[in-house]
DNA sequence: TGTTAGCACTCTTAATCAACGAGTGCTAAA
DNA sequence: TTTAGCACTCGTTGATTAAGAGTGCTAACA
């Protein structure tokens, strides 16, 4: 329904839009090399769009911006994913080539290149450490009545928490519970480990080990803490460097939102594998609204562990950052996968 | 040199710019109850106590604020310690309490409060590792050339890494490994793990281990990393509340600033016992220029661990602020210390 | 019938100006 | 020594104006 030329000019105000974050007028389209209509005409045309709901004005003799429904528009069917540039290419590879060690220090580095390259705030969800499977549990005794256990899990992932225990306990004791816990739950993933320690655990407890009902509560507690996924920031400041975000006020509150882990983490969550945008008011979240958020997921062995989310203005360079997050979607999972080959 | 009245008013322009972020005039002063004198005469010392260097003025017609030495002269002699309201104890009091399990959580917490009980933001360092010594070491095989290692301070805390070996490592070098770094290195700081590995581990792993270079060079990897003190926030935006900062791009500098832990370590920590109060250019730090900076030390039997701060405008509640943080260095280091003898 | 030139109109932005008021500094009197 | 009085300074506020960017409509053109 709409005209080939009305596609082109819509792609013409978005893309301007998007780069100079100020209002197109027509005499700016008509000036570009590949259009050769007058500014009447261009005017025409925006005028329809504008009735169709795909551009606004911010007031009456101020040039259009691309509504909502616009953006949606572009990225949907207008948008020419951009070839990522060699330099940007070469650029990820050694950066995230150096730093190879460890999983968290390869989605941490992701994140960090990420908002380098774009000058937008990245988010990653770290692998849901309920996705893998306990490896080895330790119990190291501090004091009489105090020990550190520790839980590794098959992705060399590793979790730590202070136990106390309200009575003393011997070592011998510490020794036989370390074991029970190795026999029965390596390989089980640790969202199970509470269940299975209530239901299996404790009955084999109850017959060997003397002072089992102080166990068991110390572990319970460790056994339910460790079920939320981590969050990573890359540039959280980057956000303010966007024209549109001056008011201090309003950025305060973006800023406060990173602090809580929880709530970001289920705003950027999606199930979708591949790629998602959703813009603006599509986030469903009222500081969100003049935000858009594109996150893809990344997978280990084809299973999903994790997702990188990256937010900017709904003025947003859509397709840099769609091959951006698409490139990263796809290496950090080989690169998680070729480590965990190792 | 100052009279009675010079410094009954300078501390009376102070408190009033601290609690009202606006210069102060004559009239104001002279208003107060506590003060007899005409607006006329609280001029003439004013202009005195601007012509000494104790009060400026933004421009000629505006009241005054207080200069850099202003404030500096009334931290050290004129400022009233508040005492704390009874209130604020049992609010701390009753959120400290609650979260007791471990000393990081008590350091965290901390943070938290004295953030929200100031709108300042807190700076935290954390307990430093290197202060704690080595209670036992773990290696946690996870495939055949990859291993966490995991090591527990007698503070309980825990660090661990992940290893790759170049090449295969049998289980019983792996074990062998194990008991000698226990053996040899239980007790012994943090800081001196490395030292002690090249010096005298080296020669015993030749002797017993058969990859023993492998191994080596990996430990030393994982020794080098765990020096560094962690940095804990609160109200990390809560600087952007405070009238002075309504600039995004300050803010943003700032903020950034926050995002290098090293940096931020470097400039809060203080070898001095006690408090410390640092006021705008005293920081010796361009951004901070208008900043002031209050630290504290807390410790654990005695010995330094850590420092608390806060970091709010120079236009500081400085009463507040001291009494909060004589509390509450206090306060952690007897806390943590009850923690310790547990 | 689609395109475009022309022009009146709208609305923001920046600049200018005057009035106001908070505050100072000085002088002279108490 | 203190203070009343007053002229002066300077930032703030609001109004007014001019400039400029852009639109929307009409009428002419191809």
């Amino acid at each position: 329904m709409l005209t080939e030329r009305q596609l082109y000019i819509l792609k013409a105000i978005v893309d301007d839009y998007i780069t100079n974050a100020e209002p197109v007028g027509s005499r700016t389209i008509s000036k570009r090399q590949d259009i050769n209509f007058s500014p009447a005409t261009i005017r025409n045309e925006m005028s329809d769009l504008e009735e169709m709901g795909f551009l606004e004005k911010p007031h009456s003799s101020a040039g259009r911006i691309p509504s909502q429904k616009g953006y949606r528009y572009y990225v949907d069917h207008l948008l020419s994913p951009m070839q990522l540039s060699s330099r940007d290419v070469t650029d990820i590879r050694s950066q995230l080539a150096e730093k190879f060690q460890e999983s968290e220090q390869v989605i941490q580095q992701s994140a960090k290149i990420l908002s380098q390259l774009t000058s937008y705030t990245s988010i990653v969800l770290g692998p849901e450490v309920f996705e893998s499977k306990l490896q080895q549990i330790q119990l190291i005794p501090i004091s009489a009545t105090q020990a550190v256990i520790i839980i590794v899990t098959d992705s060399g992932h590793v979790e730590n928490q202070t136990v106390y225990f309200p009575e003393n306990v011997s070592g011998s004791d510490v020794e036989k519970v370390v074991n029970i816990l190795n026999d029965r739950l390596r390989g089980v993933p640790i969202y199970q480990l509470q269940q299975k320690l209530s239901q299996e655990i404790a009955s084999v407890f109850k017959k060997y080990v003397s002072k089992y009902e102080t166990m068991l509560t110390a572990l319970r507690e460790v056994f339910q803490d460790h079920q939320q996924e981590k969050v990573y920031y890359g540039g959280k400041t980057n956000i303010l460097s966007q024209p549109e975000f001056n008011d201090v006020e309003r950025v305060r509150n973006i800023l406060n939102i990173f602090e809580e882990d929880a709530l970001v983490s289920k705003l950027i969550r999606s199930e979708d594998q591949g790629l998602t945008i959703r813009i603006g008011e599509e986030n469903d979240f009222k500081p969100f609204e003049d935000l858009s958020l594109v996150t893809a997921t990344y997978t280990l062995d084809g299973k999903y562990v994790g997702t990188i989310g990256l937010l900017g203005p709904t003025r947003m360079e859509y397709p840099r950052v769609i091959s951006l997050m698409e490139y990263f979607s796809r290496d950090m999972s080989d690169l998680l996968d070729r480590k965990n080959k190792n």
